[in-house]
DNA sequence: ATGGCCGCGCGTCGCGGA
């Protein structure tokens, strides 16, 4: 039996996080839970600054798209667990794909590539940085809920070509009430209106599998927490951070956890990284 | 108690985040 780790983490800042970024995996290493593939989001840096070396020198190699100041997402994946042929940049990332084809956008949310594992088949994994909308009615909603629709058309057409998928990444979506510290108080509101659980229903529809919930959980168990009003530590956080997967990788799933740890170091990214296990008999 | 924070840029406040 050999397991596969796979986590999400929006870093808010990889130029400020990097450090935390290190520590994590080398304390899940050191735990004898290396995580093998973490996708990541808001890395607000250009290419010329993502820090290829440092995750080298860790052990990673990184498959990265950035802009100035916003956004940005990466790929970085454990090079001993990649198969012995695709052990360096150049062939570690295989049919990569940036953004959402057919949708022009600026903002560089979007990273999808095919890792070949020693310990699995190929996993298609897609990580995503999803807009946050800012409210119901705004512009930035609209952008969200077109953004959203043209994933729905590229996650259908990738199921059709790729059976083994993970999508994951930050959602900016709470799926359910139970997702949420005060749903009464979230009604209608931006991460939990009914237009954008409906796009994350219908993700479920086409046959994803919210990893998470595949496991019983403690309640009112989060990934994001407001920096503001002391919410981590009164636990007022949403669950926007998820890991989706195919039907056929839900026999393998053996787990999902948040984990909270890094939220309470000094200097925090808002969330806190998810991480989900793959277990495959062999 | 509807507020309090944080990161970024060419900034010394405004924007975006969620």
């Amino acid at each position: 039996m050999s397991e596969l780790r796979i986590a999400t983490w929006n870093v808010n800042s990889l130029k400020v996080r990097l450090p935390h970024l290190l520590q994590w995996l080398e304390s899940c290493e050191k735990n004898h839970h290396a995580i093998d593939v973490i996708g990541l989001q808001e890395l607000k840096l250009t290419d010329d600054k993502f820090p290829i070396k440092e995750l080298q020198d860790a052990g990673y190699l990184s498959l990265f798209m950035g802009q100035k100041t916003y956004n940005g997402v990466a790929i970085i994946v454990r090079k001993d667990s990649l198969t012995h042929l695709n052990q360096d940049l150049e062939t570690a990332f295989l049919q990569v794909q940036k953004n959402i084809p057919g949708f022009e956008d600026d903002q560089q949310r979007l990273l999808a590539t095919t890792l070949h594992f020693k310990k699995t088949a190929p996993l298609r994994i897609i990580c995503g940085y999803f807009p946050n909308g800012q409210a119901p009615g705004t512009e930035k909603f609209d952008y969200k809920l077109r953004w959203l629709g043209a994933l729905y058309q590229f996650v259908q057409a990738e199921l059709s070509t790729h059976p083994r998928i993970v999508l994951l990444g930050d959602y900016n979506i709470a799926p359910q009430d139970e997702d949420v510290h005060d749903p009464a108080a979230w009604v209608g509101q931006n991460l939990v209106s009914e237009p954008e659980r409906k796009f994350f229903e219908s993700f479920l529809e086409l046959g994803l599998i919210d990893s998470f919930r595949m496991f019983p959980q403690a309640p009112k168990t989060f990934s994001w927490w407001d920096y503001r009003m002391m919410a981590f530590r009164r636990n007022a956080g949403v669950r926007i951070d998820h890991l989706l997967i195919s039907p056929a990788l839900k026999e393998e799933c053996v787990s999902c956890t948040v984990d909270r740890e890094p939220r309470k170091w000094e200097q925090p990214s808002d969330h806190a990284p998810v991480v989900m296990t793959l277990k495959h008999s062999n």
